[in-house]
DNA sequence: AGTAGAATGGAATATCTCTTCCAGGATTCA
DNA sequence: TGAATCCTGGAAGAGATATTCCATTCTACT
């Protein structure tokens, strides 16, 4: 995996070659540096010291032999170290580097994925999935128009779940008619990333006011699907071409659809079933 | 808050609670601390004024707003955030996420997504990507019913990008209408996994005979669909809940499109941008 | 249009941190 | 063994930073 890009950095560089000529203390010093570089980077002289158990003076002395101007310096240099590993892919990206374009989205789509689904709270999924797989509650999908095929995705699978599932089209006469039938019980999944197409943004409110239960995917807490929602997923969506990556928001649909099948097992089985059987009967799929 | 570890990260939780009472500068700043963690860890309370525009006084403001004593503590849970994320990153992909369940789908599509990837060919991906990026070929794309969504999200982003994309849905008519028009020039691409929809299998026969350039997005090099096609990509597809995931198809559209779209980068800016202005001009996007 | 209230940034202040200096102690070499 | 040198940490001062307060600006409502 092309994810492993561990760099040597400047620091230990320098420890490497001033190594030799260190003090006792100031070894200690170093060895905390190298094991600890959040302590260095997040700490202060004091921490260090304390941590090599030496003095503050030994520290700074440390800075100094490894060419540094102060530990200040030294500090700016393990952030700037840590700092490239924090770089998520999607910065990675977009330097030239010599790696090919393959693995660079490779890079970017895992991260992702491993963003979206790590960032995942338990109870909001777990709520999210009850609320979807309660059988009174109508589900309606509202999705921008740069995810609507992913929406679409959740539409497909979650239809053959259960019934009253619907996605919205962001045509004022749809979005009017769903808002017309809205009951208080019924559950609102509405899916859109940053440059928010207005028409969402304007409905989720709508659906907030007639007292839906409305779950939020999107690309920020801050977002104003969030405002209104009572559970908000946050996705990672970086693009390695002109669009939006919607790879982590399907992986999270994956999870959410995987969770109401699980807690519909019985009816979704059967139902399931049938369809299976039409499809049986039609020959309308095949093996080969 | 107790020992229970939060996923997300507490400061991104209590930006996403409070965030509706933020004002209008305290918002900037928190979008900042969203967006630029590092900022924050490293960073003075000057800094972060700095990038989000606003006095220190806004800072520490907002720090309160989140409960925090002050920016100092604010400081100090982003970089406890921040340490576990220090970990090397391909040691970070495989650390289990909040529940088991979340885990196991997070193993599974990143599995979807590195297969699909890594599998793929150099040069059958710059054929499909020429074959897509010539203007006077017209592009057809089929799908099975359960990548719909996933074709959908081709659908749109080639469609943002050139003329004469389309979709067939897998009716007769829309088939046979679309045998009937194709030229020997047209591309065709197929999406459809194990369990083929047999409309698709026959319409790529057919297209096949009509002399189209055929690519084919399936689950085995032994599919039906790559009989007859001219390129064909494999994808992972290992699903945790009962239906087939198309994360990593999405991955390979992705990249796929990003291709295309910086070989056609003159023609495809304008098309974005003449779509940009007229999205603009309705005021149908917005930033919040 | 006017007023009350919130919002905001600048400046003063209190706190914290780095750096420098120095004296006591350890080590080395004759 | 003694002297010279190096090593070391504590403490004071220099510098930087967070916090608080307040005057100004903006906004909303009458």
């Amino acid at each position: 995996m092309s994810l492993t890009t561990l760099r040597r950095v400047e620091v230990e560089e320098r420890i490497g070659k001033e190594g030799a000529t260190l003090t006792p203390a100031e070894r200690r010093v170093a060895e905390v540096v190298l094991a600890q570089p959040q302590l260095v980077a997040f700490g202060t002289v004091a921490d260090l010291a304390e941590a090599a158990g030496s003095g503050a003076a030994t520290v700074v002395r440390l800075a100094s032999k490894l060419h540094y101007d102060g530990f200040t310096e030294l500090q700016s240099a393990v952030q700037r170290g840590l700092a490239r590993q924090l770089r998520p892919a999607a910065e990675r990206i977009r330097e030239p580097a010599a790696s090919d374009s393959i693995s660079r989205h490779l890079d970017l789509e895992i991260d992702n994925v491993a963003s979206t689904l790590r960032s995942l709270d338990v109870e909001a999924l777990d709520d999210l999935v009850s609320h979807i797989a309660h059988p009174s509650h109508r589900v309606h999908l509202l999705s921008g128009d740069a995810s609507l095929g992913v929406a679409q995705q959740w539409l497909g699978e979650l239809s053959a779940l259960r019934e009253h599932v619907g996605l919205i089209e962001g045509n004022d006469v749809a979005v009017q008619r769903m808002l017309a039938h809205m009951e208080p019980v019924d559950t609102v999944i509405a899916i859109d990333l940053r440059r928010y197409d207005r028409w969402v943004v304007d409905a989720v409110k709508s659906c907030s006011a007639r007292g839906a239960w409305i779950a939020a995917v999107t690309d920020s807490l801050l977002s104003p699907l969030a405002a209104h929602a009572d559970r908000t997923f946050t996705v990672a969506a970086a693009g390695g071409g002109p669009f939006d990556s919607h790879v982590g928001t399907l992986a999270l649909a994956n999870l959410v659809i995987a969770g109401v099948a699980s807690r519909l097992r019985t009816e979704a089985t059967h139902r399931l079933d049938r369809a299976e059987e039409a499809w049986r009967e039609s020959g309308s799929l095949t093996d080969r």
